[in-house]
DNA sequence: AGGTGTGAACACTTTCACAGCA
DNA sequence: TGCTGTGAAAGTGTTCACACCT
């Protein structure tokens, strides 16, 4: 009956690593379903992926039990389950902004399409750009994003811009009522709470492996 | 025996995360210096970021004492120092394995020449794309992978093959003597002890997005 | 046996709060 | 006063260990 003092969150909350590993699984799933494989225990799933046994099973205990005690996982059907909590039964629709090196590879990308991402719009700030093909998507100028994504009822929209020119169009974004976004862009960005921002930052991947190399992180 | 028990880090060591930040931090300061900026604070430099004060000092302090009491950082003096510590002062010799969509989008991705990343090889297994030039590098096959990051001391390699291929690339590559890999491909590499790995998997992304969507993580 | 689900222990990260210097 | 550098506290994420089920 309300009077929760300290605002504990309402049920168990899964952190982005958690997120990650269980799209991870679903993928290992997926695999063994290909070859056949009936029930998979947490120490065979934990052994693809680069976790323990105890990871896996903490995992899936956040969201219920699916197991069988001394068999294992159902596999068909724990891909299912997974499915349904990563939010993959129903399909989103992307906007892709930028239509760039970075926006061409994500529109070639396999994965995007293969897990109900539907691309349905494309909008570039270029004039020279605007107007082409894409496949069935017509190239549309970034300064109608915000009805694109409205009248498109656009889920996440992909930044693929400049740095600079990216707070911008997640404002436009957010205006247009989108509340995912995958950021390419290499700034950080302002987002109102309660909608998501999801940051690939290349050449920080990069630097990082640089200062692996240098070996100051190493034991010893 | 050698007997190090509960196995302490001899010095301080800096996670994935501190280094990733750390490059953040360093294209902040550029832009800073771009504007002619000569001091900032933690705050500043927290705000662009999108992190606290604290964190900023905490990260900055495992490498050293960079700042002056009550002034700040000088800009152009912390800048040198990050991209010591993230050992950007020398070029690193990168090869490219896959030479399809997300090969091509890292071929021309700026970002990766800006910071000293020197792309040197690229490599593919389709014959019809053996023997093409991409700006001033020929594509190899990559059955000729050992010898070539052998000869042409690759520093990193870059992954960007199907799954299914990837372990047998690195395996290559470490055999060649390869101590870093950025993997595009959605499988966890196995790779000895020394051995850095950095993953970006983009399928994971979207999901992550996919699942914030639901609402699930949600507070109520 | 074999393997799950989970509280408790542990390790790691972030935030706080403040002493100390310019 | 303003701001850094840093121990200590709080918070999060991971691993352990074991009760319990098949």
């Amino acid at each position: 009956m309300s009077a929760t003092p300290p605002s504990l969150p309402p049920s168990r909350r899964a952190s982005d690593s958690t997120v990650r590993r269980l799209s991870l699984y679903l993928r290992f799933l997926e695999d063994f379903q290909a070859e056949g494989r009936q029930t998979v225990s947490s120490r065979h799933l934990a052994s693809r992926g680069s976790t323990t046994a105890a990871q896996v099973r903490k995992d899936l205990s956040l969201f219920g039990s699916f197991g069988k005690r001394g068999l294992g996982y159902d596999v068909p059907q724990l891909a299912e389950r997974l499915r349904d909590i990563l939010g993959l039964a129903r399909p989103w629709r992307v906007a892709l902004v930028g239509a760039g090196r970075i926006g061409s590879a994500l529109f070639h990308y396999p994965g995007f399409q293969e897990r109900g991402f539907q691309l349905t719009a494309i909008l570039d700030v270029a004039t020279h750009r605007v107007g082409e093909s894409w496949g069935a998507i017509r190239v549309q100028h970034v300064a109608d994003l915000e009805t694109v994504v409205r009248d498109g009822q656009v889920d996440i929209v992909v930044v693929a811009v400049p740095g600079p020119a990216a707070q911008e169009v997640v404002d436009r974004a957010v205006a247009g009522g989108v509340k995912a976004f995958l950021n390419f862009a290499p700034v950080s960005l302002k987002v109102p709470s309660g909608v998501a921002v999801n940051n690939v930052n290349l050449a920080a991947e990069l630097e990082v492996l640089s200062f692996h190399l240098l070996g100051r992180d190493a034991r010893e």
